[in-house]
DNA sequence: GACGAATGATGAAACGTTACATTGACCCGG
DNA sequence: CCGGGTCAATGTAACGTTTCATCATTCGTC
């Protein structure tokens, strides 16, 4: 006899099935003992009334929703989808669902999801802020009630994080550049209090110092990972007195922009100018000419922070915080050549 | 007096404001009437306390989460990222928060998930099946308690839809093709059992009937969307006696197969073959040559599905089904050339 | 045949909210 | 001064599970 208003509840199945709710629900948890008679009478009633276990009641219950939130920039941008897929199957296998949001690298808006992911008492968060974490934001992320990991990120240090070694790479594509010749090698990246602009311009220093050569501060501009700021620091390094004979773009989804202002200004790689991107991507490999980038794998990201996640979910609360840090590798491509002679 | 255990709950606050639970949800919804003494008492406890609704007991309570399920066969693919990013710009505005899955478009996981997405409570569904509805779908769907919109899909036709006009847009290419001088034109697609496949399709036929022209049955290949099938048909194709001098794409993410079976066999595009795409992206712009492509806009097919599923949310339960056509436009690049004199 | 130990099933108390029926206080008109 | 009508706040019953203490039955043992 189906009921024909509402759902299905546990209490209909155990009605059917002539047993207290206490006991389907144990058969359905399948717990401890039960006799088998009375299982089967359950089990065929569940079937028969095709009831399926309502999660919201059992979440409240159980405190664990099986949810897990993830905060990232723009899902639009292939790298982030790349590594919310990786992440989301790891999780999913684990029973978890993911629920996603994108920031737009608004603070105001991590902030509301950060509070809206804590209200819907999700079991875990990964997270990419992309605003520094200040006193009051540590706070919000201490206040939320369950693991955090990072990625790309260091901040704070007692969450767990994963991320990859852009400093490595980056010195490579400099040392690179330096080799072919170049001197005036601009770099343009985030705000150097996040962690991959920080390791980025680290790397490109490095790479400098090791040659023995001075960095040209003013070809150093640590002011957006996005799009458009890369057209807007090119633009301007490319109309000045002495503009850069190289450009390394280092934001993940900036190459856009600065391939943009290039071409406005008429200019041609690499005869013109050498460029190197971060984050591979299609655009960078199908580019005429292709692109030169670092490259980590965004996958192996997206596995290794879900990865932690469950292990923090799974009740190892006090074992000191893990920062994992990735291979990034220098792929040369013909985007690159000797600065010319002028 | 802040708990040192567990959250705080409704109960803490009242406690603090010296007031009835009831009263404080009465504040916290702000609804009714409540004394302005007492509201500002409750609030500042909220505020001292720190306090933040448990989404998951208001969820069980209000009998409604919050909470939208996307199915889609892969986040990966550029153009669905837009599609849910679109989505959830709208669906967030609205207070709700998305929950997606990547079905792999299988048929098992499909299933799997939309069950999950039913035990959650979810308040509506984003889907776009990757196979064919029969009845024992439909049942599934049907039993799924609440709205749903189908994307690039028709059936269930009870559930609203949003599609794109892929007949008329590969009608256009194909007649194009036809016009240069074509007549062994391939189309590679899906199961002509789903909506995009049968369209491209339809529109192809169309096109050969308004030219007073046969189809050859052997160039259409309904089998498969993926890329591989992409590439396993394009090189049965090419390799044939008497192959086709152009190659209809159908599939959003099927282009990388089909230009590499083209690229392994040695052929250049256009002069070899001529070569037209479904959906734009980064590939089909950046490949040298450019590839010619199908296009419609997908951020504003998310939209669209968005806004049908919150209207049904809103209560809208018993207007009649709503399928919207999107047009697609047929995008000419330099992937096309006359048929080569043989 | 009685007793304790297992084994299985039950009933009710949570979980944190909201909604609804109730109560209490106060005012106003007759 | 009483009755009816507002307005505000309270108390409590849900929502659908799980869990835990309790109770009932069976069984083996002496």
């Amino acid at each position: 006899m189906r009921k024909t208003v509402g759902r299905i509840t546990i209490k209909d199945v155990a009605e059917a099935a002539g047993v207290s709710v206490g006991t389907a629900s144990r058969v359905i948890n399948n717990k401890a003992t039960v006799r088998p008679e009375i299982r089967s009478a359950v089990l065929s009633a569940i079937d028969r009334l095709d009831y399926q276990p309502n999660a919201v009641a059992q979440s409240m219950r159980r405190r664990s929703t099986q949810l897990v939130g993830c905060i990232i920039r723009e899902i639009n941008i292939p790298a982030l989808a790349a590594f919310v897929r990786a992440a989301h199957d790891e999780l999913d296998q684990a029973g978890y669902s993911l629920v996603i949001s994108n920031s737009e690298g608004r603070r105001a808006r991590e902030e509301e999801l950060i509070h809206r992911f804590g209200r819907l008492q999700s079991d875990g968060m990964l997270l990419g802020p992309y605003t520094p974490v200040d006193p009051a934001y540590e706070k919000l992320l201490r206040g939320f009630g369950a693991p955090i990991v990072l990625f790309d990120r260091n901040e704070p240090e007692w969450a767990d994080a994963v991320a990859a070694d852009h400093a490595g790479s980056i010195d490579r594509a400099t040392s690179r550049l330096l080799d072919l010749g170049h001197r005036r090698i601009a770099i343009l990246t985030g705000n150097p209090l996040l962690f991959p602009a920080a390791e980025r311009i680290r790397g490109y220093r490095r790479a400098f110092q090791r040659a023995g050569l001075a960095v040209d501060e003013s070809l150093v501009r640590g002011t957006g990972f996005l799009a458009a700021e890369g057209f807007r620091n090119a633009s301007s390094l490319l109309a000045s007195a002495a503009p850069p004979t190289a450009l390394i773009s280092g934001g993940i989804d900036m190459l856009p922009g600065v391939l943009r202002a290039i071409r406005v200004r008429g200019l041609s790689i690499p005869d013109d100018i050498s460029v190197v991107g971060s984050g591979d991507s299609e655009l960078a490999e199908l580019h005429t000419p292709p692109i030169s980038v670092e490259r980590w794998d965004m996958a192996e990201t997206g596995r290794t922070a879900a990865l932690l996640l469950l292990r923090r979910i799974g009740g190892e609360r006090d074992t000191p915080p893990e920062h994992v840090l990735l291979p990034a590798e220098f792929v040369e491509r013909a985007s690159l050549a000797p600065p010319r002679q002028s």
